[in-house]
DNA sequence: TAGGGACCTGCC
DNA sequence: GCAGGTCCCT
């Protein structure tokens, strides 16, 4: 079906939403242009003019509203966010339309971020675009993420070939593992569990330490008041609120005392400060590395 | 516990 | 050299 989606660009901005590090299923098909898949949908989306997106696709409106959260107001969790840390003014000021997204299929969500650790976006999308492929065809060249069982079945020779290096050994394992608890369901059954009880299920698993784990539960498991502290977001942290840390390297405690401090500063929105915190330094990481 | 190094590949 | 880290080792 088509449709088209009108809002204020300050309240949705599609590309910076798509490249900002949360999904990994999406290409620019034109300039005002683009092409993704979530669980079992794929849309194509042309922007017709600022604010003004059309749609197709074999979903509907509801399941891309929910995809980009768009029945959450952009501006109002912008100025939630101020008032509790007014030093995010710079982050957010420029990044306006920007969104925390909500990614449909948990099982898709736990292989994209299988995928990341000691990558970088570009590989990371060739990566579970190769994953994809694995599954059942949605159309054209399209293709609906595979179960945990099938992942579990890929030699790891032929991941090694498909370019996966040590990944290749390391997501079926993980995969298996999943299977084993029950795959689909056994995610699902996460999303009602503390934050506490998911990462803690999460991280058991091979593979996934601390980090991987707050990303599964914040765009997997949908636990909103996550926020992941990769080496971005430790960066921007120890700048404002850790200046003692500067410049020192990541323990399992700083881990815990970093993401427990942004936690309760940003409450149920802390995955919306992340999304901004971290494409800021994404975008900027040239000028950053320099001082 | 806190450090240090290895790990696949690709792009700066 | 270093990427949205994790694991294994002193």
């Amino acid at each position: 079906m088509r449709f088209t989606v009108s809002l204020p660009p300050d309240q949705f901005d599609l590309q910076r939403c798509i490249y900002s590090g949360q999904v990994f299923r999406w290409i620019t098909l034109a300039e005002d242009r683009w092409q993704g898949v979530d669980g079992g949908h794929w849309y194509r989306v042309t922007q017709k003019e600022p604010g003004l997106y059309e749609v197709e696709t074999n979903g509907d409106e509801a399941t891309f509203r929910r995809l980009f959260r768009l029945e959450w107001d952009a501006q109002a969790i912008r100025e939630e966010l101020l008032q509790r840390g007014p030093e995010l003014e710079p982050y957010l000021g420029s990044l306006a339309g920007l969104r925390l997204m909500a990614p449909s299929d948990p099982v898709e969500t736990f292989f994209s971020f299988l995928c990341t650790p000691n990558n970088h976006i570009a590989r990371i999308t060739t990566m579970v675009g190769a994953l994809a492929s694995y599954g059942s065809p949605l159309e054209g060249n399209l293709y609906r993420f595979p179960e945990a069982e099938v992942v579990a079945g890929i030699p790891e020779a032929v991941l090694r070939e498909q370019k996966f290096g040590y990944r290749g050994a390391t997501i079926p394992r993980a995969a298996g593992e999943l299977a084993r608890r029950g795959g689909r369901a056994y995610l699902e059954s996460l999303k009602s569990a503390s934050y506490e009880a998911a990462i803690e299920a999460l991280i058991s698993f091979p593979g996934i330490g601390a980090k991987l784990a707050d990303c599964i539960a914040l765009f997997a498991l949908h636990h909103t008041e996550v926020i992941p502290v990769d080496t971005h977001i430790w960066q921007a942290a120890t700048r404002l609120y850790f200046p003692e840390w500067r410049e020192t390297s990541m323990t399992d405690l700083k881990y815990k005392a970093v993401s427990r401090h942004l936690r309760e500063r940003f409450g149920e929105y802390a995955g919306w400060a992340q999304q901004y915190l971290f494409l800021d330094s994404v975008l900027n990481w040239r000028s950053r590395a320099k001082g």
